[in-house]
RNA sequence: ACUUCCGUAGCUCAGCGGAAUAGAGCAUCCCACUUCUAAUGGGACGGUCGCAGGUUCGAUUCCUGCCGGAAGUACCA
């Protein structure tokens, strides 16, 4: 049980037996003490006052004297108008922290045969063109909240939908027989998903050139557009493709292959994974189905030119298109195929998006017809929505070629990281395969934790500058601090120090906030859990951090001390090592001994 | 035009189931290395919490309106 717990209960004992007020121990507002005041947590007791018909300070007053009577977990209490100020008891402390340690797997719950079974969706990508920025904070938003689910005692399944089909695949495949036939990923030395983003380029390129020569003939752009020849021969394509033209699914399997390759080592560096991987050339088709059968059950409505909508103007929202006039499926079509289909392979209680905040309504739209089609986790499907990675001078975008690629980006964090260590003599000692792990662990936690301490509904700015700054709330310095801890307790080892009773250790001001902080950390990811946030997570271990170094700074840990002293700072030392390295693994960041 | 989200210090961000003088980091300035990793710690400077109303004993937090920014309202994905 935690402090909180136990204060709020006996403060509802408390407000139960002195004024007969029906107080739940969940009605009671906790918050820390200021520092300018004596005392631990801060009850705030204005709201029993109209009730008790006494002045703030004599309700204070008089809980105050009710706790230290009654719960040995108090030892004083001061009250501030309608603040009651609580000391506990400092020797409490050291119980807590006792209590912390001896449990296991601390602040994770375990899952079981009967835990829901979420399933979460992230990273989605087209195999049109390789992973950028947006991508990566995707990617890491979905694989940390899935460790932040699975510490909450859920079972989690993740997934990626492939967007493998559609004319844009075509566009790639085309320029590639026009302009590359015959160049692999091998012989042009590069990865296949970048080869792949190439040709698309080159499609775009070729594209224009014809669409501004047919506009200078004086057709209008639209026209100019629709009937480019490019364009014709990328439809025809599509046509063959649906078709199953042997020819052209050999080349378009043999081209997402490559895709395929390359993020694979994309994701393999970033550190995400997937239990379950669909693509859409094989759920496309089961949406169909499922909006015909919608439509004999009347939750759609077919139009005289054939298309098949759904009418959404009693949810406000509008009429939906589900399939074209000529039959064929659109983007939300294939969503809820891809749904089915997932249904069919799992009996999911949950269902969690992570895409981008763009596709809100899209979403909003998804979550209906699921509902209206039947599936039990439509209604409460989760678009876990996120706002846009921009850059500090403005907007990635593709066509100004402004885009940040998710491989050079990665590059360009672990070789910051490897020169700023070496100026700092860091890497002084180690071997070429530990810098390397260093490094990359380095890096990588830098650009990890700057995407994941923002709110993830909020749009924000990378800066790369300023991401691979070691100062402040960074990566970096956390994974400092846990290698630092290291460290000592190395240190301690080898001059065979070991941990012992520090019961009766009275633990200081520096000691009492760091057991505080650690003691919370059940909360933030139970918490973090209910609210999808990752970032969450990431400011408790930030906080965790900085409260240490507060009390490292302050006292020598190893040093000559009175032996109990020593115990209780290794101790700490040792949980506050544990709880960094399973917060950041929450976070998908990883941890180094040495740095 | 409509819908949704955002607007907190020079910059990047916390906080907001309402509650005592609004919190960090970066940047600027000062202090502390005979200390287990100084990639540190302490301090100063810096805010009419977009604006205006409302509810409340009390609003950065809840409600309404306005202003500013972003996104979405496709037989694109």
């Amino acid at each position: 049980m935690s402090i909180d717990n136990i204060i709020s209960d006996a403060v509802s004992r408390a407000v139960g037996s002195l004024y007969s007020l029906d107080c739940k121990p969940d009605d009671v507002v906790l918050q820390a003490t200021r520092k300018d005041f004596e005392g631990d947590t801060t009850v705030v007791v204005f709201p029993w006052v109209k009730a008790a018909r006494k002045s703030p300070v004599t309700v204070a007053t008089e809980i105050g004297d009710f706790l230290v009577e009654n719960e040995k977990a108090v030892k004083s209490y001061n009250a501030v108008g309608g603040f009651l100020n609580i000391v506990i008891e400092p020797l409490y402390w050291n119980s807590v922290l006792d209590h912390i340690t001896s449990t296991d797997n601390y602040g994770k719950i375990e899952a079981t045969e009967n835990s829901p079974l979420v399933m979460v969706e992230y990273s989605s990508p087209n195999t049109n063109k390789p992973l950028h920025l947006g991508h990566v904070r995707n990617n890491l938003l979905g694989y940390s909240l899935s460790q932040i689910l699975k510490a909450c005692g859920n079972r989690v399944i993740k997934t990626n939908i492939v967007n493998d089909r559609g004319i844009h695949i075509c566009k790639s495949m085309l320029a590639w027989k026009h302009w590359g036939e015959g160049i692999t990923p091998e012989k042009a030395g590069k990865k296949g998903d970048h080869l792949i983003g190439d040709f698309y380029v080159l499609f775009d390129k070729h594209y224009k050139a014809e669409v501004k020569e047919l506009m200078d003939k004086g057709m209008s752009e639209d026209e100019a557009k629709n009937q480019a020849p490019l364009m014709l021969e990328a439809r025809e394509m599509l046509r063959r493709w649906e078709q199953k033209d042997p020819e052209v699914r050999q080349l378009w399997e043999m081209m997402n292959s490559w895709v395929y390759a390359g993020f694979d080592a994309t994701y393999c560096r970033l550190g995400v994974d997937f239990d379950k991987i669909y693509y859409e050339s094989d759920t496309y088709l089961e949406g169909k189905e499922k909006v015909l059968e919608g439509l004999e059950k009347g939750i759609m409505y077919r139009r005289e030119d054939g298309s098949v909508w759904a009418d959404l103007t009693d949810a406000g929202l509008d009429h939906k298109l589900l399939l074209r006039s000529d039959g064929t499926s659109v983007y939300m079509t294939q969503d809820i195929g891809t749904a089915k289909l997932r249904y069919q392979d799992y009996p999911i209680d949950k269902m969690i998006y992570v895409v981008g905040n763009e596709q809100n309504y899209h979403f909003q739209v998804l979550s209906l017809l699921l509902d209206r089609l039947g599936f039990k986790w439509g209604k409460d499907l989760v678009h876990f929505s996120y706002g846009m990675v921009e850059l500090p001078e403005g907007k990635m975008k593709s066509r100004e070629g402004t885009v940040v690629d998710a491989d050079d980006l990665m590059d360009e964090m672990v070789n910051t990281a490897r020169s700023v260590s070496s100026d700092l003599g860091k890497l002084d000692g180690l071997s070429t395969e530990e810098i390397e792990k260093v490094c990359e662990t380095i890096g990588l936690g830098a650009l990890k934790y700057f995407l994941l301490k923002v709110d993830p509904r909020k749009n924000m700015t990378f800066n790369p500058k300023e991401s691979i700054d070691f100062n402040g709330n960074t990566g970096p310095f956390i994974q400092y601090t846990y290698a630092r801890i290291c460290s000592v307790m190395r240190r301690a080892t080898d001059a065979g120090m070991t941990i012992g009773d520090y019961s009766q250790v009275i633990p200081g001001p520096r000691e009492t906030a760091l057991i505080k902080r650690l003691a919370d950390y059940p909360a933030v990811v139970a918490q973090a859990g209910n609210e999808y946030s990752p970032a969450q997570v990431a400011n408790y271990v930030y906080d965790l951090v900085k409260t240490y170094n507060q009390f490292y700074h302050d006292c020598s840990i190893t040093g000559e001390a009175d032996e109990a002293v020593r115990s209780l700072r290794l101790r700490l030392s040792d949980q506050t090592a544990r709880v960094i390295a399973s917060a950041l693994d929450l976070l998908g960041i990883g941890v180094v001994q040495r740095m």
